[in-house]
DNA sequence: TTGAAAGCGCTAACAT
DNA sequence: ATGTTAGCGCTTTCAA
């Protein structure tokens, strides 16, 4: 009882130690303390010794809200992704933590839920706490960028990265999704099959639309036609995947193979050739994108195109960084991919 | 070129609209447009609705800094995990959004890494941001628990979940692991396996210590030994399942069975099964814990415990709730957990 | 090398 | 219903 009084009363009267503490323990002005604290600038050697011993044995621990605010600028930088789950977004970030954390940068990480009005919220709830920069992949919805463009209208750093809009001033961070599909689909030509499908998602998002181009690429080099009813587009879901084979493989004319723009979609392939008996990767041939963990835990397991995501982030960040010091740079930066091939499409 | 330098003069002269502005350019105090902004207090009606207007004319966005500082403490409550592309932790972070969101507070989240200094680094971090709160789940590694005291010293709300302390004085939430445990267990002794086996991490962890609790308990209830060298500790990733159950099945005694406190391992044991040749379920069975993504995706397919991480992030943000309204609470809440049957185990 | 003073933008007593 | 005033904790000129 009495403990439990004793408590309360401690979380009342509860005060953090500031600077001004430090100064009047130590007779000397806030001013003073504040230089010292920060390093650099012209104090004394033994003043600074002083101040930083008191800190310590005071316990202090700097307003990080007092200092933004004087400051003008938090040392706070935004992070927006489609969805913290997925595999390849909590890579970047781990990428850009990576880089950040050593500079006393800290990352506010929201989820924009592929939704365009909480990727709206988002921005402007970043804005309210005045961080230094935002870094965002755009939500599959995202048409309409005013919110984007009010960030950049208020000086806030901003790099983009995946799923970008490559109209919108900024720093871009994409993926070779080109070239991934490009080799993915020689793979496929190389392997035999001669009717390759894309499943796909939508092509005006730049990711997707480069997938398509690689695909593309890979198919009129080798002089193979495309055949326009084998694509199916907003087909990144696994369940999309499977109904989008189960209705080709319906058709008169069929595919034998198909490079899908994202794992979980060949994912519902394999799920549609296993259950109409079609073996895989004798009769037909699957490749994914992304790499997802359980693309190589899966029966068979799954050719695909790694995107390297911890990287990703680690550029990100350095632009970002770069973007802050007033580098300002537009230049768009890429990642290679690389495809790994596994039992779903090789009959070499 | 003009363009490029007209550019960088914008960002120079870029101003925020403040309160003042706003009041200046209607004539009143700022007190005033603050009142009116917030809501609730009293301002004439009109008042208000000319600042509100004129706010929207003029793009004014609060600056939560200052908001902050003046009230001592900020909307932004600090989430600290292990690693954010755990399944169970995405989940659980969802789940808190959907609460927090709507409330207007925001959501700073790090990861430790599962490394007691990140963790510690971490909250002296969210401290330093003022954070209204801290939610917490521990690192495998942390076994000093001051910068926990600090949090709580400081008077700021906290809830462990998932991995938590029961001796610091806080909200917790929890799976029901040892139900969980006791089901899986029972499940594998239903099927008619005799030697079961565990899996687990850290037993001085809750989790793990309750999964071994709920494991015991059905092992003897139903009248069977457990033969401790089938029991294998730090056995939580892929490899460590792996080595585990190659050198169980090396050894004279064998168990039949095994029973995994978390899906990776059991990932693993199916691994060295599959090289050993060994039948699942027919000769050996598995269980995991977690219900990760790929165990349903693996062959055979992994019976495990479900826990409901969503769920568990909305009562975790609820609880962060009431905390901060001074509803300090130090009960400890349990999320049901699901046993799901699948063709590991089941020789029915 | 240090101090004095002003102010970042906002809120909340207290007054009117 | 509105204005006045002070100050949250920090940084940063300007002066000494």
């Amino acid at each position: 009882m009495c403990k439990r009084l004793y408590f309360c009363i401690q979380i009342e009267k509860m005060k953090r130690i500031t600077i001004n503490d430090i100064a009047k323990n130590l007779g000397v002005t806030a001013s003073t303390v504040s230089r010292a604290l920060a390093g650099n600038t012209r104090v004394s050697l033994r003043t600074r010794e002083l101040v930083l011993a008191k800190s310590k044995e005071l316990g202090y621990q700097q307003n990080v809200l007092a200092s933004s605010l004087r400051k003008g600028t938090s040392g706070t930088i935004g992070m927006i992704v489609p969805r913290i789950n997925r595999h390849f977004f909590s890579n970047v970030i781990s990428g850009v933590e990576e880089i950040l954390n050593p500079t006393g940068y800290t990352l506010l990480i929201t989820q924009s839920g592929e939704n365009l009005a909480k990727e709206q919220k988002a921005v402007d709830m970043l804005l309210a706490n005045h961080v230094g920069g935002i870094i965002i992949s755009l939500s599959v919805q995202t048409q309409s960028y005013e919110h984007i463009q009010r960030a950049i209208d208020r000086g806030v750093p901003l790099v983009q990265f995946d799923r970008i809009n490559p109209d919108i001033k900024s720093s871009k961070v994409i993926n070779d999704n080109f070239t991934g599909a490009y080799l993915a689909t020689k793979h496929l030509i190389k392997s035999g099959y001669k009717e390759i499908g894309h499943f796909t998602g939508t092509l005006s998002l730049n990711a997707y639309g480069e997938r398509y181009r690689g695909y593309a690429k890979a198919m009129s080099e080798s002089g193979l036609k495309i055949n326009e009813s084998f694509v199916y587009k907003d087909t990144i879901t696994r369940e999309a995947g499977y109904n989008a084979i189960v209705n080709a493989l319906k058709e008169e004319n069929k595919p034998d193979a198909v490079f899908c723009a994202g794992d979980y979609a060949a994912l519902g392939v394999l799920d549609g050739l296993k259950e109409m008996g079609i073996k895989v990767p004798d009769e037909f041939g699957v490749v994914g994108f992304a790499n997802e963990p359980f693309s190589e835990l899966i029966h068979p397991t799954l050719t695909t195109v790694e995107q390297n995501a911890f990287e990703m982030g680690v550029r990100v960040a350095t632009a970002m960084i770069k973007n802050m010091e007033g580098k300002y740079d537009q230049e768009i930066e890429t990642i290679s991919t690389r495809l790994i091939v596994r039992d779903s499409s090789w009959r070499g």
